[in-house]
DNA sequence: TCTGGGGTCCTAGGACCC
DNA sequence: TCTGGGGTCCTAGGACCC
């Protein structure tokens, strides 16, 4: 809480789809729809064009498909969302050092530690600036918010969509959550909203009405203590910059429920791949070895084991993962399994053994080669076990999955750059058009046409 | 064509300890 | 003297967020 609104939430607008429209001219003004193409995908992202036929995040595609039949579907490309994130992250760390990612295309930046903003006329012109950058630098727009809290300045961007800013004045916090519903506040999202309203709260007003002690019998210590302090509009939570990893998981589900204990036992394997890849890659290391199943009627569980100590390696993770496999029953199907670790330290298991080895090693005048081997040894143990099942595709289906999918890039010698609007039947559908250009032409080609290959994402905003 | 994937935080009960 | 009062750790589940 502070006198001055110098809190800024950033929000990119519909950020993954009109990343693909600034790169895909001829989408520009048209439905686009980004998320899992799969018979069980949802959707990421909805244009504003595709949210005006009742699109939105979270939506089972299937359901956006029958609201929005001539929408373009697409598959998210991270990759690329992701170079244009670090460009906003950027600008946002020029105007100071307290900069808090929530996401790809949201942050909260604290103006006042920067010294760029310390009054509402300083703060607006900020924001105002910031927005121009970012269209300058992306191509893409972003909506502001400027308060003096954190909740209040993403109730503000909130209001801010699309492309625009808005500022509130600390002191009118009260007045403009009042009458608003509890949905507003962060932490309230379905069940706690149909909680609230069966206890006739449906405002805003109400919450800050029935007091403290009704929201914490209510909800609980923690959530009903902080709801009660945020429907008042009280937050003094502040920007932080780094915040440490708590965990790291991977989670896949399956375009038909898996039934075979075998294939069930060998994805979970591939999963502990993924998962300990990614912790590696992290330079963690942790205590606590989840393991996730959905089965085929949505009921979720969750099995864990706790370590003696921290681990980065392979087979003691996909071992605790496969032990917790045991205990659960997967009669009926399985349509998600998930693997994750948890109880992170900031050390890898490597740097144990050097470290103890090193210890001995200076105590003892050994040398540091068993330390090397070891070290050695701990990396061979992240090879691939073969598969004990084959994975069902053909194999030439998965490549031309792989080469063509839909909405990448492709470059070809004779015609240029463009994307792939579809593949099917041996054949592939190319749309040659580049973040410049006018909205291009389509053209088809055979699927191996030596003369098309993967393009690279190109820069949505020309260079001079 | 019903419901992704990667996270965070909180609660509650039992074990264990002082 | 059939029932204390915390802490902390572990496990499981649930809500929420983007």
């Amino acid at each position: 809480m502070r006198a001055a609104p110098t809190i800024l939430h950033l929000d990119m607008d519909a950020f993954f789809a009109a990343a693909e429209q600034a790169s895909k001219p001829s989408l520009r003004g048209k439905p686009v729809v980004v998320g899992g193409l799969g018979p069980r995908g949802v959707v990421a992202t909805a244009s504003y064009e595709a949210r005006r036929f009742g699109v939105h995040s979270a939506m089972p595609m299937g359901q956006a498909r029958r609201l929005a039949p001539n929408a373009a579907y697409l598959v998210p490309r991270f990759s690329f969302y992701r170079s244009i994130s670090e460009q906003v992250m950027e600008l946002l760390a020029r105007l100071s050092p307290l900069v808090e990612p929530l996401s790809l295309d949201e942050a909260f930046v604290d103006l006042d530690a920067g010294g760029v903003a310390d009054d509402s006329a300083s703060a607006r012109a900020a924001g105002e600036r910031l927005r121009i950058d970012i269209l300058a630098t992306t191509g893409l727009t972003g909506s502001v918010g400027l308060a003096g809290s954190k909740m209040i300045a993403k109730i503000a961007s909130e209001e801010a969509k699309p492309d625009g800013l808005v500022l509130i004045e600390p002191g009118t916090e009260r007045e403009l959550l009042a009458p608003r519903s509890v949905r507003i506040l962060p932490g309230v999202g379905p069940a706690t909203g149909e909680h609230l309203r069966r206890a006739g709260m449906t405002t805003v007003s109400d919450l800050a009405e029935a007091g403290e002690d009704e929201l914490v019998r209510l909800l609980g210590r923690a959530h009903g203590a902080s709801l009660y302090l945020m429907a008042q509009g009280y937050d003094d939570r502040p920007v932080v910059a780094e915040r440490d990893a708590k965990s790291v998981s991977v989670e896949d589900t399956f375009d038909v429920d898996l039934h075979d204990r075998v294939r069930i036992r060998f994805e979970v394997e591939r999963l502990a791949e993924r998962c300990v890849g990614r912790l590696r890659a992290s330079g963690h290391s942790g205590r606590t070895i989840v393991l996730k199943v959905r089965r085929f009627d949505f009921s979720t569980l969750t099995r864990s084991e706790t370590l003696r100590g921290p681990t980065d390696d392979l087979s003691v993770v996909r071992e605790a993962a496969g032990r917790l496999l045991e205990a659960v029953d997967t009669t009926g199907g399985v349509r998600l399994l998930g693997v994750g670790v948890s109880g992170l330290a900031d050390y890898t298991q490597e740097d144990l053994f050097a470290q103890a080895e090193a210890e001995s090693a200076a105590a003892s005048g050994e040398g540091v080669a068993a330390s090397a081997e070891r070290a050695g040894g701990v990396a061979v143990a992240g090879a691939p076990v073969a598969p004990a099942v084959a994975s069902g595709e053909p194999e030439v289906h998965e490549a031309v999955e792989r080469r063509w999918s839909p909405g990448h890039d492709v470059r070809h010698a004779e015609y240029g750059a463009g994307w792939v609007q579809g593949s099917g039947v041996g054949r592939v559908t190319v749309r040659f058009e580049e973040p410049g250009s006018v909205p291009g032409r389509v053209r088809t080609f055979a699927v191996d046409d030596p003369e098309l290959e993967p393009g690279e994402p190109l820069p949505l905003v020309g260079r001079g």
